[in-house]
DNA sequence: GCCAACGTTGGC
DNA sequence: GCCAACGTTGGC
């Protein structure tokens, strides 16, 4: 079980649109190392959704891997924006993945609060000139960005529900 | 909309 | 294999 973090546009794809359609792919990552990312997703992962140049960027909520990395059809759709001359179902050249809604957090954590946040300097989206779409999130980041995202969890015996 | 940072391309 | 030019990303 791996954690990630996810970047999107939400004027081009929101947590709003996932949480509609409960499922959808990721696809039209053309960066290599974010496919490699891609490619290395299990069913069962859990994903930081980020929402990128909007005001306040930040962390928005989850998502789950629920199917592993496979061709991406948009490829070789010469009408896609994504096409890639080079790519053919013979040679993919790039993936996709499905994720599903998990959960939109009650109040976004901004970009600001990560980078002030004690032991997310390591988080790759808060350091200057990332611009990777797909990047892995350390248990020990996932854990604190949490917490920053349910802040009543451990007082008063708040609950946290689950699902 | 600006522009720094980054990845990719292609001439050499 | 170098590196300048170019296109894209994304905070601001």
């Amino acid at each position: 079980m791996n954690y990630w973090l996810l970047k999107t546009e939400p004027d081009t794809f929101s947590l709003a649109d996932l949480r509609r359609d409960k499922l959808t792919w990721w696809d039209g990552v053309r960066n290599y190392q974010a496919r490699n990312y891609l490619s290395s997703m299990v069913r069962g992962d859990l994903c930081l959704f980020y929402h990128s140049r909007c005001q306040p960027p930040g962390i928005v909520g989850l998502c789950r891997v629920v199917s592993q990395a496979e061709p991406d059809p948009l490829a070789w759709d010469a009408k896609s924006k994504y096409f890639d001359p080079k790519a053919s179902p013979d040679n993919p050249r790039w993936v996709r993945t499905q994720v599903e809604f998990v959960e939109q957090f009650a109040e976004m954590v901004p970009l600001e609060v990560l980078k002030s946040t004690e032991g997310l300097a390591s988080l790759k989206v808060v350091q200057k000139g990332s611009r990777l779409s797909v990047v892995p999130v350390e248990e020990r980041e996932w854990t604190i960005i949490l917490g920053l995202a349910r802040p009543q969890n451990g007082r008063c015996g708040a609950k946290q529900e689950s699902g």
